[in-house]
DNA sequence: ATTTATATCTTTTTT
DNA sequence: AGATATAAAT
């Protein structure tokens, strides 16, 4: 058993698998086998004879962790199932969740994601009189979250000089004040926002030797993912657990670092050297993965920068074809080309949807390429952007399950205390605020006991939303997380509310509501959840990004995603898109972090996730904020080595055009929609593009389909009038973004 | 308190 | 264009 999977590793793989005690540092090229090193390294461990619970094993997504559990099950068996394996933020919050009571929390702490955070600091903001203009909200939360991530707590950050006189620099003196109002509100929301459970943790086991030996002893060997991409924080938790045993092993590539935005540090792996002394170094540089083509393209790029350290990939694989790049006239012709592109491909040689993937810089990007595939009958998925746990009928539902766990849960209660509409708006929602804080008590105090606080005529409502509440909990005490989501669901009457709402979007929501209870169900019959209660799976599935397409049995799909998403993956057909200067590298990272190396970075990992054939694209318009803007090629594209390259000279055709150019649909009376024709080119007559319009299908949510009749060519400027069929009995109102071509 | 109209801002990546 | 905040109307 052994042998066999050692054999098929070379020399520095068999070495990093072999080398369990004492420090190592794995650097591992794109593409050099890192995980299966990782797996057989793990496997290797318990096969002799390790217990799997000594064992922590920390990477950067759920997805990498459940990945890498499987394979390592295949190697050795059911035991795989008790490795401490999770992202930083799940195995600390299952620590925290055990150890709560030591740092003023209740093991029902709700965890609060970003939209919270950023709610919390609007209200703050409001009750200390400062100007949210001048105090931008992702400012300020970024602000907290750095000093966080580097573990500046909230009284060294006042006490800093340093820290003072940049925020006085930026005209927000007021910053340190802020933290402090935003920890003190969290503690009292029973709540820790992402980088809590990093920080709090380091609090623990700072303050509690004998937690922080309990967990030194339990854990003899640790690992760390991703290295390249730790922050501060998560440094030095990983550093203290190691303190004992000291076998520590990271495994990372500074080429792909691309997550400095997030505290991310590339000082670590060079901390990492002087901390420890006797510290084994392995390099594995050669590539697995990609052609020769892709792999020295990609270093070409990689050598742009200067901040690395030297390495060579080099690879073994035969030299594949040349990348090609494309040049679309907009982003909806970037769509179709590329639409085109991988359904020739595809039929040529035979290849699955799954072999192809699209990669581009931000999420926003997708809708494109999601036109032109749905066009082509080309089945895809798109990980990221918003999850399943971020829209609002799911938020609402949670919110509720939160609140029922965790009474002082502020945002929460925030959320669902006039939902479904029960009559208490927002000055009473202020009132009880003010209320709970004059009396320095939580919120809760003063919901459950209104009357008192608040008099008899704004009592009434509070009352009846705190009697529900208090019934839930009951349910909650008594059956198990599936039975009371449902019951809670139903008796909210969010369901009823949901099931009302005949739209399109509404049956959506419902159907998503439904979706939740389901995978609360599911959660409930795993036997491998020990803890049933809500709060057991609430903690669950805070930290989840996205719903995971587990059910989704159907896996031969084109994949698209951000870059940072893709990182770990790999496809045989990789189309890196929307490569504009502006776009990628992106405006934001030049000028305010002025950053083009961490970009560069990015690029890296995008293309060496190619295995086969990488094609690169970009458009000369694109659509923003509602304008047509002129793109200039990325700068990334001069830096990749001609040698490499062929530009794709294949043009677009009109109709793929108009296809894409019905826009600005506007309703005037209920029978009739404006729609506006918008084309590129002074290449298109108004007839013109009208003709093409003529007898395309149109879908509005709010009043469902209807059909092109009549269309008024007359109008300048490009544009076109288009009357249709009224199909629904729904008054017409406003989502003007539902209306969309279906079909032509 | 709630709905509806109008104005303003957005401008990245993710646990 | 679309989301969100604010003002005005109901």
């Amino acid at each position: 058993m052994e042998l066999e999977y050692l054999e098929g590793l070379n020399e520095p793989q068999r070495e990093a698998v072999l080398q369990t005690e004492g420090p190592l540092m794995i650097i591992a090229g794109a593409g050099s086998g890192k995980t299966r090193v990782l797996t057989y390294r793990i496997s290797h461990l318990i096969n002799h004879g390790i217990d799997p619970f000594a064992i922590l094993a920390l990477t950067f997504t759920n997805k990498a962790a459940a990945e890498m559990r499987q394979r390592i099950e295949k190697v050795v068996g059911s035991e795989a199932r008790s490795i401490w394996m999770g992202t930083f933020h799940s195995i600390f919050a299952r620590i925290l969740r055990i150890e709560a009571h030591r740092i003023g929390y209740t093991r029902d702490f709700s965890i609060y994601d970003t939209e919270d955070s950023k709610s919390l600091i609007r209200t703050l903001l409001k009750e200390m009189n400062l100007d949210d203009k001048t105090y931008r909200v992702g400012t300020v939360l970024h602000r907290i979250s750095s000093a966080k991530n580097g573990l500046i707590s909230v009284n060294e950050y006042q006490r800093n000089e340093l820290f003072r006189a940049e925020d006085e620099g930026n005209r927000i003196p007021e910053m340190g004040r802020l933290y402090r109002a935003y920890q003190d509100r969290l503690l009292k929301a029973n709540a820790m926002d992402f980088d809590d459970l990093l920080f709090n943790t380091n609090v623990l086991f700072r303050d509690h030797i004998d937690v922080l030996n309990k967990y030194q002893q339990k854990f003899r060997y640790v690992m760390v993912d991703e290295f390249q991409d730790t922050n501060v924080s998560q440094y030095v938790i990983t550093r203290k657990l190691a303190a004992v045993h000291q076998n520590i092993c990271v495994v990372g590539d500074d080429a792909q670092s691309i997550y400095a935005f997030r505290g991310a540090n590339i000082q670590n792996i060079l901390n990492f050297e002087k901390d420890y002394p006797d510290l084994k170094i392995i390099k594995l540089e050669q590539n697995y993965r990609s052609t020769k083509t892709i792999v020295q393209a990609a270093n070409s790029v990689i050598n742009k920068n200067k901040a690395q350290l030297r390495k060579a990939v080099w690879t073994e694989n035969e030299d594949g074809s040349l990348i090609d790049l494309v040049k679309a006239g907009s982003d909806n012709e970037e769509g179709v080309l590329i639409a085109n592109s991988i359904f020739e491909e595809k039929m040529q040689h035979s290849l699955r949807n799954s072999d192809f993937a699209i990669l581009y810089r931000t999420n926003a990007q997708s809708r494109a390429f999601e036109e032109a595939l749905r066009r082509k009958n080309i089945k895809y998925r798109i990980i990221g952007g918003l999850s399943f746990y971020q829209r609002k009928e799911i938020k609402d539902l949670v919110a509720y399950l939160r609140f029922t766990t965790n009474q002082n849960d502020e945002e929460a209660l925030k959320r669902i205390i006039n939902l479904p509409k029960r009559g208490i708006g927002e000055g009473t929602i202020a009132k009880i605020i003010v209320a709970a804080g004059e009396a320095g008590l939580g919120l809760w105090d003063v919901v459950s006991n209104s009357v008192s606080f608040l008099g008899a005529r704004l009592a009434g409502p509070i009352d009846t939303f705190a009697t529900l509440i208090k019934s839930f909990r009951y349910t909650a005490e008594q059956k198990d997380a599936y039975e009371t989501a449902a019951h809670i669901a139903k008796t909210s009457g969010l369901l009823k509310e949901l099931h009302e709402d005949k739209t399109v979007e509404g049956l959506a929501r419902f159907e998503n509501v439904q979706a939740l209870l389901n995978a609360i169900k599911e959660f409930v019959d795993n036997p491998q959840n020990e803890d049933k209660s809500l709060s057991a799976f609430l903690q669950s599935v805070s930290l989840l990004t996205s719903a995971e397409d587990d059910k989704d049995t159907d896996r031969d799909k084109v994949t698209m995603m951000t870059i940072h998403a893709a990182k770990g993956l790999e496809f045989k057909y990789v189309y890196i898109v929307g490569l504009e200067e502006d776009l990628f590298p992106s405006q934001m990272m030049l000028t305010s972090r002025a950053d083009l190396e961490e970009e560069r970075r990015l690029f890296y990992v995008a293309i060496t996730r190619a295995e086969k054939k990488l094609t690169l694209s970009y458009a000369e318009t694109r659509y923003q904020y509602g304008r047509l803007k002129n793109c200039e090629p990325s700068r990334f594209l001069k830096e990749i080595d001609n040698d490499y390259l062929r530009t794709n000279h294949s043009l677009s055709n009109r109709e793929a055009y108009v296809n894409s150019f019905v826009r600005n649909l506007t309703p005037r009376k209920p029978e009739q929609i404006n729609a506006t024709i918008h084309t590129p080119s002074s290449d298109f007559t108004p007839s013109d593009t009208s003709r093409l319009a003529e007898g395309m299908k149109v879908e509005h949510a709010k009043f469902g389909f209807g059909t092109v009749k009549e269309i008024d060519a007359s109008a300048h400027d490009r544009k076109a009038r288009i009357f249709f069929d009224k199909a629904g009995e729904k008054t017409l109102l406003l989502s003007f973004a539902k209306l969309r071509i279906v079909e032509s």
